[in-house]
DNA sequence: CTTAATGATTCATT
DNA sequence: AATGAATCATTAAG
């Protein structure tokens, strides 16, 4: 079969002047002329009508030589496959793709849809008291950017699919109808589309990227914005105040009352957690400057206290932690001396009625009532011996909950400078 | 605009 | 990990 496969060979080009009407002639001297040719050429096939090339077509394919040369091609295709074979190879999966897939996966941007996901957050939002409003609006910018980003890319990805889908199928059927004509194996077929869908996906990639570089870019802004702060309502603010005069000798909520007041206060218990730690900090700094507050606190509270045991039940106080079994162990445990100043204290104003944590949650408060009054003065200056601001001046909260006279300002804590250092 | 108030963050300490 | 202290960055008030 080979000679005779040299022999069509060489019959080749005497068929070819059928193909090549008058241009083509030209042989192997004058290329360069030739390609202006062959480009004239090639511009005038767009010119002739589809019918004149379905014609040439099937000329060509009803060639007596056809087979001949299909055969010889075959045989020059088989050469040049191996070796194309050998230079190609599974394409390891590319690691930057895969970053990216996962991060997209991470922000929700490419992972199912996030209908679910806004849906649970509202409902979290919702869960998580009355005023979540506050969170989700506060998130529903970033969430609708982020919806908006991922809206885009699914369409823009939806759309390169079906562009490659399309064009795959367009090569494939083109390949298919080229391969009567010439030869075309399956495999081949494969690669073409492999090579497709590489591009295709180096184009993915390219969106990808961007899109990381988007929703990176809108993180960073979130959480920058998550840097801005927006002041707790007046009813929170309250809240928290009251929790903190009345457990001033202790102002250290346990992680159940951090809790139930960030339910009350429709925050987080991490922000419950800043709002003391600033707090305390800030009061010990100028106690001088939260005289007014905590008077009045205090006095409020004690109505509430007031009112709370005249009904019999404590579990109105908002500030106090109820449950009363256990809410009250980190502030019982540590103060009997505090309990029998209570005790005489109640034996003073109140009803010795109280139970459980609610006395040491009023502590401070029947402090304030008292000393505000004057009336009881001497229990008062006893109590100033026994815990005087000495106290507070070696640090106060931590080692002994001692209640600190908030009446008597001293007020010179020393550093008086606020922390205004912007 | 300036300043105080305030929630959040960061870092050191325990 | 929780807290104190300092600081940042924004908001509200003047």
């Amino acid at each position: 079969a080979e000679p005779e496969s040299r022999a069509l060979c060489a019959l080749l080009p005497p068929s070819n002047p059928h193909m090549q009407d008058g241009t083509g002639g030209s042989d192997g001297d004058g290329r360069k002329q030739d390609i202006g040719d062959i480009l004239q050429q090639i511009m005038t096939i767009t010119d002739q009508s589809l019918d004149e090339a379905q014609a040439r077509k099937h000329a060509l394919n009803c060639h007596r030589m056809k087979p001949a040369l299909f055969n010889v091609l075959c045989e020059i295709k088989e050469k040049t496959v191996l070796s194309i074979r050998g230079a190609q190879e599974e394409e390891p999966p590319d690691p930057q793709l895969m970053r990216l897939d996962n991060m997209l996966l991470a922000e929700g941007v490419s992972g199912p849809e996030k209908g679910g996901g806004s849906a649970a957050a509202a409902a979290a939002a919702a869960a998580s008291g009355g005023a979540g409003a506050d969170n989700s609006a506060e998130h529903s910018d970033y969430r609708a950017k982020l919806s908006q980003i991922r809206q885009i890319y699914h369409t823009e990805l939806e759309k390169y699919e079906q562009a490659c889908n399309e064009f795959t199928t367009h090569v494939m059927n083109l390949l298919r109808e080229q391969s009567r004509t010439r030869p075309i194996s399956p495999k081949e077929i494969e690669r073409m589309v492999s090579i497709i869908h590489r591009k295709f996906s180096s184009i993915q990639m390219q969106l990808k990227q961007s899109t990381c570089e988007a929703v990176m870019i809108l993180r960073s802004r979130f959480l920058d914005a998550r840097r801005k702060r927006r002041n707790f309502n007046k009813q929170a603010t309250e809240i928290l105040n009251e929790y903190f005069y009345s457990h001033l000798s202790n102002p250290y909520p346990s992680e159940e009352a951090k809790e139930e007041l960030a339910k009350k206060c429709a925050i987080t218990v991490a922000q419950v957690s800043n709002w003391f730690g600033n707090k305390r900090i800030r009061y010990k700094k100028n106690i001088g400057k939260f005289q007014e507050e905590a008077n009045m606190y205090a006095a409020r509270t004690a109505v509430n206290a007031a009112n709370a045991s005249s009904h019999g039940s404590q579990a109105n106080s908002p500030s106090t932690p109820n449950s009363a079994g256990s809410a009250g162990s980190f502030n019982m445990s540590n103060s009997g001396d505090l309990f029998m100043s209570v005790q005489s204290l109640n034996g003073d104003s109140y009803q010795g009625a109280q139970v459980g944590a609610n006395v040491q949650s009023q502590v401070d408060t029947l402090r304030h009532v008292i000393s505000q009054t004057g009336g009881y003065s001497e229990g008062l200056t006893a109590n100033q011996m026994y815990s005087p601001q000495g106290i507070n001046a070696n640090g106060g909260w931590p080692d002994a909950p001692t209640p600190s006279s908030v009446t008597s300002p001293t007020e010179g804590p020393g550093s008086v400078h606020s922390d205004t250092s912007n």
